[in-house]
DNA sequence: CGGCATCCGGGACGATACTG
DNA sequence: CAGTATCGTCCCGGATGCCG
């Protein structure tokens, strides 16, 4: 499966959901809404992600430092996919 | 993301994927279908779809054995997803 | 035909410490 | 704040062989 090159890993999808939602996110905004995660993983899905085109990195020459995350175009082009795994996930859940 | 905890691991979501696209579909048929699968995992994929209630699982008590894996309802329910990921996996391929 | 048992290697993942 | 570096563990997945 394609789409299994590009969203899986165990954060991916997890990550690109939190992004839709806020639209853009902090590093450490991304460690607080995604759930258990560690820096290590963060950063490297996130790296992986911005490799694959599907995410775009922004760094901010400040002190301290500010780094913002958001979904390229082609990102966005996941939102009914994720809609999709999102709502079958709530189903799941509701029927126990 | 609950999604993940069922059409986790490598091979679910192609599984599945073929699953919806042929009904019911026997062990070695599904071997043949799916490009590049191991016996282990296939049978290790499948039992564990049927654990959590994807798919379901008829054995024929014939000469030489026939054993035939089809959508549960639960299973039936993933079409949505399934398909949004097909669908954003040939459009991802089309752009190249 | 449709499996299960076993062994094994590599990579995913986690915890901790350190840095610009 | 936003990472990198290092080390250790676990288990996913492949290869092979046997069984009803």
């Amino acid at each position: 499966m394609t789409s299994l090159a590009v969203i899986g890993g165990k954060w991916k999808p997890a990550i690109l959901y939190f992004l839709q939602q806020h639209g853009v996110l902090r590093f450490g905004e991304l460690r607080k809404v995604v759930p258990g995660i560690t820096q290590k993983m963060l950063s490297q899905q996130l790296k992986e992600l911005e490799t694959d085109g599907i995410i775009v990195r922004r760094v901010y020459a400040e002190i301290p430092p500010r780094v913002e995350y958001r979904l390229s175009t082609l990102g966005e082009s996941l939102r009914p996919m994720l809609d999709a795994m999102a709502s079958w996930g709530m189903d799941y859940l509701r029927r126990g």
